[in-house]
RNA sequence: GCGCCUGUAGCUCAGGUGGAUAGAGCAGCUGCCUUCUAAGCAGCGGGCCCGAGGUUCGAGUCCUCGCAGGCGCGCCA
């Protein structure tokens, strides 16, 4: 059990044991916090404020009735002094051998250490990325792409089931206009005059495709009317953008269980049944030609279209329907990661899931915010009108997968997030990547040398010995890790990681430079041995979390 | 006009369910390599937490109203 929780429900049946006493009949949440400062403790809880605002006593007497409670509820002998500070606060040491026992447990679980079962029997499903089809990934799919990725690595970590999924916009308007862009490309390519559509594609990238295209089938169309070459190219212009989507993500380590086309979803009836559904329901009518869904009564700002004046559906009709899939597969939970330009489509469909009679409870969508891109201080311009913008590949060759991932998850997704390729692409202290990386690769040069000089980490070793601050404050740090991932869980938000990884990164480096591992007594470097693998382990988890490699050598 | 996100050190940002003296990196300055990796360490400055009210024993954190920036508000996707 984490040392958090121990605490926690230390102080829970303390609280208890009091409760009957006070005369308070209800059940108060207690909140254990670790304080700023070292002085405060190693954890300290308000409770006994709570307790006398509801019982209007003063804080510091229940405090001290609590403190004596805690007393006889610390059966293990866990905590080694209480006191009453400031307000009403109870700051709570614990013994130094919590921590020697958590380093243990860090130990003899290795990698799994940190992770759980909190997640047990739960299927989540996960949309991410989905960008469309029509041109490359740029970086502000990257981020989506990171934090999805980090998502269900920390989700599966901590035993729940993961469905990683890309939703294909392979319908519509757009591919129409797509196929239309290449088209004219083509013909360009061959020689032939030609003219791009009015908001057609206008990518470089649309050149290369078409040269790619008539490499392969050489000037066969180059004279073919529109409505017999257009199939052809709509597909070979979905299929290698797709393509070249699917090895960008292959490249940034980011994987999905299913490519889900919507073309599937009208194939098989699904976005018909929907509607039907929400007519059955009588969340539909009709109005100038068009099928509306009652979508303002269920919290959208309006009603929206399913069904347009010629027949067609909308892109929200076949997400009803894709969405309804979701649910009909029976998800605990479903998470969809968004560009923030989409959070207006939030309130939209969750009107949807409640018009079907669903628990939009069930989903959450988690809207990531823009990506500006920084060299040399200057933010990098880019436009999607003209179709220059910096893609995805580009920063993944200039900085590198590791830089790239880490500067992503560097920042809360709720803010805007300057990336900065100077920065991300120094090799120093400057960079916190290497910095946390630094830290394997020397952990694993010390057990390099470690083993040269025949000195071996035994199956006990010493940790009575450890108890020098140093030491105590990387024990503590080690013991945090399991915290730190259970946060991240409850809050979805993945940055809570690289931040973890920097504060053990910086107490290992001091450490390091303070004290040796090896060439010690016997005793003391298997102990200081100890205590350097179960940091390594941490590092090597927590950036395996984050999809970031943990080098043995830099 | 309405909605969502953001506003904390010169810059970029952390600051779970409200807690005690608000933190880190960058940038600037000063030192430290005969040692297990200097991609490292130690030190020095730097703050009206956008503003005004409110709730509370206590507010960077919650509420209201402003101000500023970003993004949305299609029978596009």
């Amino acid at each position: 059990m984490d040392v958090r929780q121990i605490v926690e429900s230390l102080v829970l049946s303390a609280v208890r044991r009091k409760r009957g006493g006070w005369g308070m009949e209800v059940e108060l949440p207690v909140s254990v916090e670790i304080p700023r400062q070292e002085s405060h403790g190693d954890f300290s809880t308000n409770a006994a404020m709570q307790v006398a605002r509801h019982l209007h006593r003063k804080p510091r007497e229940i405090a001290a009735e609590l403190v004596a409670a805690l007393r006889e509820e610390d059966r293990e002998g866990r905590i080694a002094s209480l006191e009453v500070a400031g307000p009403g606060f109870i700051n709570i040491f614990l013994s130094e051998d919590v921590w020697r026992e958590t380093l243990a447990r860090a130990l003899a679980a290795g990698p799994r250490f940190g992770s759980s079962r909190v997640g047990a029997g739960q299927a989540v499903h996960l949309e991410f990325v989905s960008a469309n089809p029509t041109g490359p990934l740029h970086v502000g799919h990257g981020r989506g792409a990171a934090v999805g990725d980090a998502l269900a690595r920390i989700l599966e970590f901590t035993g729940h089931r993961v469905v990683r999924e890309y939703y294909v916009n392979d319908v519509g308007n757009q591919m129409d206009n797509l196929g239309r862009s290449l088209l004219a490309r083509y013909r360009e390519a061959c020689g032939r005059p030609s003219i791009l559509p009015e908001d057609g594609y206008r990518g470089e990238y649309m050149v290369e495709l078409a040269e790619a295209v008539r490499a392969e089938v050489g000037d066969r169309y180059a004279d073919a009317a529109d409505e017999s070459a257009l199939p052809f190219f709509r597909r070979e212009a979905g299929d290698r953008i797709l393509r070249g989507i699917r090895e960008d993500l292959a490249a940034f380590r980011v994987s999905y269980d299913r490519w889900f086309p919507e073309q599937e979803l009208h194939a098989s009836g699904e976005v018909t049944a929907a509607l039907a559904k929400l007519r059955d329901r009588g969340q539909v009518y009709e109005s100038e030609g068009a099928t509306y869904f009652r979508s303002a009564e269920l919290g959208d700002e309006k009603d929206r279209v399913l069904v347009r004046g010629d027949g067609r559906t909308t892109y929200f009709a076949a997400d009803i329907g894709y969405h309804s899939r979701k649910v009909a597969e029976g998800y605990s939970r479903m998470i969809d990661i968004w560009g923030a330009d989409h959070h207006g489509y939030v309130s939209r469909l969750r009107a949807a899931l409640k018009g079907l009679g669903e628990d939009d409870g069930r989903l959450t969508v988690l809207l990531i915010q823009f990506v500006t891109l920084i060299r040399d201080g200057k933010a990098v311009q880019m436009s999607t009108r003209s179709g220059e913008f910096t893609t995805l590949r580009e920063v993944l060759d200039e900085v590198g997968v590791d830089a790239a991932r880490f500067f992503y998850l560097l920042r809360s997704y709720h803010t805007h997030l300057d990336f900065d390729l100077t920065l991300a692409k120094t090799q120093s202290r400057n960079n916190p990547v290497y910095y946390i990386q630094y830290v394997h690769a020397r952990i694993s040069s010390i057990f390099r040398e470690a083993e040269g000089r025949g000195e071996t980490l035994g199956e006990h070793p010493p940790l009575s010995i450890l108890t020098l601050p140093e030491e105590t404050r990387l024990m503590k740090a080690v013991a945090r890790f399991p915290d730190v991932v259970s946060e991240c869980v409850k809050t979805l938000e993945p940055h809570r990681i690289p931040f973890y990884l920097l504060e053990v990164a910086d107490l290992f480096h001091a450490f390091y430079h303070q004290h040796r591992f090896l060439g010690e007594t016997p005793e003391r470097t298997q102990a200081r041995l100890a205590l350097a693998l179960a940091v390594r382990t941490v590092v090597a988890t927590g950036l395996s979390l984050i999809g970031v490699t943990a080098p043995e050598r830099m």
